[in-house]
DNA sequence: CTTACATTTGAATACTTGCTCAAATATAAT
DNA sequence: ATTATATTTGAGCAAGTATTCAAATGTAAG
């Protein structure tokens, strides 16, 4: 991004707009945090754990056959999902039951449709 | 997901409950559009765009030294952004000013902010 | 017409990521 | 203890992706 960006950086059309809109936007870290969620939420395999959870508990191996992925890659997109706080678990014997952890996701799920439906 | 799979749905658990669930879940193409939409903003670039364009309207070279991104890349993304119908834009002679398409985009946003905020 | 500038585009590259496979844990049943 | 079942984990591979670079468009100005 380096040279084609100094030139550009040189070639502002608009400071003032520009000035005020950096001025405006939130911490890029921020912004960064807010693009991991959505990153969580942006693989088929993973989007589709989470709305079986919106509607039900479930175990490893039911939301392996309800998503019709194997047990394996479930449960690698399982810790992905857990490391984001998305979704917890709970052990019963051999098993272990997994749930959502935050009920944002349903809002950020259901806008996201509403944007589909309606465009 | 073959075999590996099979041996699971063989092993279903609770085959109500996963009925019950797989009765309730959209179709998965639905699914797969709301990941394509979440995948549009899963990418700091993409996403400091959409929130740059969320208060004011912007010429590419503007949104580049706003993001602090090369040129190219910038409309690179941009195109990926128009062909989502996320962002728009309009001619002025030698400019191109982009600006959101649609509005629901800054309720999704705003919705995951809220929810880091809150954890 | 030539030059300058804003933007777009295609190819190449480096990086990321989702899946599979095999092996490791962990817990319950025989 | 041994076996069976549920889940996790690490390595490796194939596919996808963000950026760069060079070149192509398109438009305005000299």
């Amino acid at each position: 991004m380096a040279d084609n960006n100094i030139v550009c950086s040189v070639e502002i059309i608009d400071r003032e707009k520009v000035d005020r809109v950096n001025a405006a936007l939130p911490q890029m870290k921020e912004t960064s945090e807010t693009a991991n969620l959505f990153k969580a939420l942006a693989d088929p395999t993973r989007l589709r754990i989470v709305q079986a959870l919106l509607l039900e508990e479930l175990c490893v191996c039911d939301i392996s056959a309800v998503v019709d992925v194997s047990v394996s890659a479930i449960s690698h997109q399982l810790r992905l999902l857990r490391n984001m706080k998305i979704v917890k678990n709970r052990k019963e014997g051999k098993m272990v039951y997994y749930s959502l952890d935050d009920d944002h996701v349903r809002g950020i799920i259901e806008t996201a449709q509403i944007h589909l439906d309606e465009t």
